[in-house]
DNA sequence: GCGCTATACTTGTATATACAAGTATGTTAC
DNA sequence: GTAACATACTTGTATATACAAGTATAGCGC
C-alpha cells in the first residue's frame, strides 16, 4: 500500500498549479502507464489526506472529476477503483446537411419529393418499433448544394411521437433541423453503408453508371419510442463523411 | 435581475436530490428551453447564495460541472454567461477491427501482402506532411473474418515518428494494435467514402463485380507529427460502420 | 486628456468540519 | 445455525471561511 502512495511524491503546494490538479495528472499517469491496472483499489480519501497532508474536499474533487472523466469508478461506502480500459474509440461526426453545406460557404436548397401517410411494410414497421401495416409518414426530398444534387432523403416519422410533422412545409427547413427543434433525441443508432443506387435514385442524384452511393441510415429514440427513421444516399463521387478532432475534444461515457 | 433569480423556486433542502443537482437541473432547463439564450450573464455566485440561501461551495459546485458539460463558460472575474449552443453532432465510432470482429464473436485473422520502405508519391508526402520523395513505410494487408475477406489495410507510416515499424512482425498483432500501443494520438481525422473497387481489390476482397466498397482514410497525429495515414477498404455487402448511442454517452467540446 | 491607483465585484482554490448513507465484517442474542 | 445488531471504514454532500487573482470602473493627480 505505501509503494501506491509513493506515487504522489511530486504533490507541491506552492506551484503554480492547483493542487487537485496535480492530484489527477499523477493519478492519470498512473492508469495510462498501465502502472496501476483495472480494479486496483485506490487508497481512500482519508489515506490520501494523511499521505499528502491536503485537506480531503481537494482530494475530494481530485477523485471527483476522474469519475467523470471515466478513469477510475467510486462505490458509495466501497472505496476507489481504476475503471476499465475505455473501448479506443474514433469519431465521426453527422449533422444536418443544410448546415453542413453553409458551413462550407455554399448554398443549400432542398426539393420535397412526396409526403404522405403510408402502410409501414414489416420492414419499416420493425425498424420504427411499431406494428406492422402501422400507418406513418414518409417523406422523401433531394437536397441540393449550389444546384447539384447531393443528397437523397427518404424519411419514415412515427405519428404517434409526432403527429403535426405530416402538416409542414419543408421546403423552407430541412426534417432535420425541424425534428431537431420539436423534440431532443435521447439515443441514436446510426449505420454507414456503401451500395449501387438504382435507376431512380442514380437520376435523382444526376450520377453516371457505375458510381457507388455513400448509404447512411439513422434512428432516433425519444421516450423509448423511435421518433424517425431515415436514409440518406449520397453520390459516392461527390461526397464523403468525415472530421478532424484533437483526442480529448470528445468523451465517450 | 429578479426575475431571473425567481427561476430557483424549486430548490429545497429536504429533497432527497443533492441541491447542487437540483440548481444544474434548474439551470439547464433554463438554457435548453431558450429561456436563456447565448452569452447572458447568469447570476454571481454570491447572488445565488443569497437568494438561495445556500453555502458559495454548494453553487460553484453546481456551476463548475455545468461549465465542464459545456452549457456555460466562466471568466475568471467576470462572471458565468450562457455558452453557446453546441452544434447539434451526431458521432459514429471506429475500431480496430481485429476487435470489432472479436467482439462479435467471430474470429479474426490478417494476412501481410507487404512492407517496404518507398518513396513518398506527391499526394501521399502531403497527407504525412513529409517532403516529396521522403521513405516511408507501406504496409498492405487483408483482414478476415471466418476467413472470409472484409477490410483491406493500406497504410503510410511516417518513419520519423515510428522507427521500429518496419521491424515488426503483423502476422500476430494488427497495425492499428500496434500503433496504439505505441504512443497515443492527440488528433485524428477520418474521412469516409464510397468507391469502386480496381481488380486488384476485388480479388483480394473476394468480391463480386459491380459492388461497392467502403472506404475509411485516416490520419494520425502525435506531437504535431502525421504518425500515419491509413486506408480501410470494406466490401459495400459484408460490412457496415454504425454505432447506437444514448445522447449523453458521449460529449463535444 | 492621460495614466495611475484604489475599489468593488467576480471566479478559482484550499481548508476544517460535519453529518448522511452505503458496504463489509465481526459480535451477540436466540 | 441464523438473524439482528454494532462497528469501522468508505464515499457523498453541505457549510463557513479564507485568501488569491482576474476584470472593470470610478476617481484622483498631473
Amino acid at each position: 500500500m505505501n509503494a501506491i502512495l509513493d506515487s504522489f511524491d511530486d504533490i507541491s503546494k506552492a506551484a503554480p498549479e492547483p493542487i487537485y490538479q496535480q492530484i489527477k495528472k499523477t493519478i492519470q499517469r498512473r492508469i495510462e502507464s498501465g502502472d496501476w491496472i483495472a480494479g486496483q483499489k485506490l487508497p481512500s480519501e482519508n489515506d490520501l489526506v494523511v499521505a499528502l497532508d491536503v485537506s480531503r474536499m481537494t482530494i475530494n474533487r481530485a477523485l471527483r472529476e476522474l469519475t467523470q472523466q471515466g478513469l477510475i469508478k467510486r462505490v458509495h461506502g466501497l472505496g476507489s477503483f481504476v475503471a476499465e480500459a475505455p473501448r479506443h474509440a474514433s469519431l465521426i461526426e453527422l449533422q444536418d446537411i443544410a448546415l453542413e453545406i453553409e458551413q462550407d460557404g455554399k448554398h443549400h436548397s432542398s426539393q420535397v419529393l412526396s409526403l404522405d401517410t403510408v402502410a409501414a411494410s414489416p420492414q419499416i414497421a420493425a425498424q420504427l418499433e411499431l406494428p406492422e401495416g402501422s400507418q406513418v409518414y414518409y417523406l422523401r426530398a433531394v437536397h441540393l448544394q449550389d444546384g447539384l444534387p447531393i443528397q437523397l432523403e427518404s424519411r419514415y416519422v412515427n405519428p404517434l411521437a409526432m403527429p403535426e410533422f405530416i402538416g409542414q412545409d419543408f421546403s423552407g427547413v430541412t426534417a432535420t433541423a425541424y425534428l431537431l427543434q420539436q423534440f431532443k433525441p435521447d439515443e441514436m443508432e446510426h449505420r454507414v453503408r456503401a451500395v449501387m443506387p438504382d435507376r431512380a435514385q442514380r437520376e435523382l442524384l444526376a450520377m453516371e453508371d457505375g458510381e457507388p452511393c455513400l448509404q447512411l441510415t439513422r434512428r432516433t429514440w425519444s421516450d423509448d419510442q423511435v421518433v424517425t427513421y431515415v436514409t440518406l444516399t449520397y453520390p459516392g463521387n461527390r461526397h464523403e463523411l468525415g472530421a478532424r478532432y484533437a483526442t480529448n475534444e470528445y468523451q465517450l461515457r
